[in-house]
DNA sequence: TAAAAAATACCCCTTTAAGGGTGATTTTTT
DNA sequence: AAAAAATCACCCTTAAAGGGGTATTTTTTA
């Protein structure tokens, strides 16, 4: 494993007051070391792997190439160094992206220093940190409709169809008649005003059904 | 919104000592007051909906109705309680479907009550707080395979298939002849060694293609 | 306990998609 | 310049999708 005590730390922000100020804290407040700070990617990019860094602070919003943009590069270049993202907004699809990029922790800028520090501890030690509102966002994305249109049983067809399975292999599956299938599949088209697989998982996702 | 100065908790876990631990310690270190305590979801559910708690304290291993199968009847008692699991195990599957069913918040059990404590102030406030290692299985589970044998192209046809397009949908939204995407399907199969839609995507979705 | 909702199954029908084989050109990356 | 990725085209057969209607049994709920 890594050894905390001298763990190395890379700070990819444009905003020079936070940047110096994450900087300060954390090499004054912790046993973590900042070797480098950057304003943009474009400037890191060329010098970061000498750095060897054990982990990356990165901004989302960067002059030039977005973090969003920076982080399969980064990921391709210090395939074992983690990134925590930092961000202003916090999108669902921009925290989702982020964190199926590979980020291993995402905090929004009212995140305090404290936070951070911690966040970096855990990431060292395999945790994954994020602040309320994402950990609230991604759970969210996680969450299904409550009050779904949907029988428990349509429900099922429709996500097994989601998963490519056609009729005879959802019959199997379910230990029913094809003829049953169709007719399930036949009322979650009319509940979902569709008329193929395609827009009733469409209309499904977007509602949270499956 | 909430009166937080007021919040009810109930906590339902079988281990006498951890429940009249964290009763304890919330009644005493914290604003929020715990109305009740039920060794079982079998037992709690009788009285639980008179409690009118705000947040529900749920460990999933408990005799009887598991934590998992009392959370949809939970939500359905009592719509807007918030409810934290707790768990000794933290396996993925486990924390999906706890958060997908509707769970706030997830904890494993060597969470100190401070940090339980901090998660109710969290969950009252919108928040989806989470352990560190909690979250780092949710990240994984949002996370892709770096090293995928399939090209971007590649990937993007089969998410196309995964949602349920077909090869005309795929080429018009692509701008690509139907016969250009039947040949991606085929070398698909071909690297993913399947012959049909259905294993394409299931082996996919096992390694995290997609 | 009676009514409503959900799940089950079968018949008709037509059109479309899927999967396999083979070969080839162009574009992009290395 | 070579390799990898993306593009397109023709052959073929079988399987699946979608729309229509009807009807029974089981489960849930009022």
């Amino acid at each position: 494993m890594y050894n905390q005590e001298t763990a190395k730390i890379v700070i990819i922000e444009d905003d020079e007051t936070i940047r110096d100020g994450y900087a300060y804290l954390i090499n004054h407040t912790s046993v973590y070391k900042v070797v480098s700070t950057y304003p943009s990617f474009d400037v890191a990019k060329h010098k970061i792997v000498k750095d060897a860094p054990d982990v990356i602070i990165l901004d989302i919003q960067l002059p030039g190439t977005s973090g969003i943009d920076a982080l399969p590069v980064l990921k391709k270049l210090l395939p074992k160094t983690y990134i925590i993202m930092l961000t202003v907004y916090e999108t669902e699809k921009m925290i989702l992206d982020a964190l199926a990029n590979g980020a291993s922790g995402y905090f929004t800028k009212n995140t305090s220093p404290a936070k951070i520090i911690e966040a970096i501890k855990e990431v060292m030690q395999g945790g994954g940190p994020m602040s309320p509102d994402v950990a609230k966002k991604v759970i969210m994305s996680l969450q299904k409709n409550q009050d779904s249109p949907l029988t428990k049983r349509e429900t099922q067809i429709l996500e097994l169809i989601a998963r490519g399975k056609d009729r005879s292999q959802i019959a199997n599956e379910l230990f029913i008649e094809i003829e049953t299938v169709k007719t399930h599949v036949k009322n979650i088209y009319i509940k979902l005003n569709v008329n193929s697989k395609a827009d009733a998982i469409k209309v499904a996702k977007a509602n949270k059904l499956i």
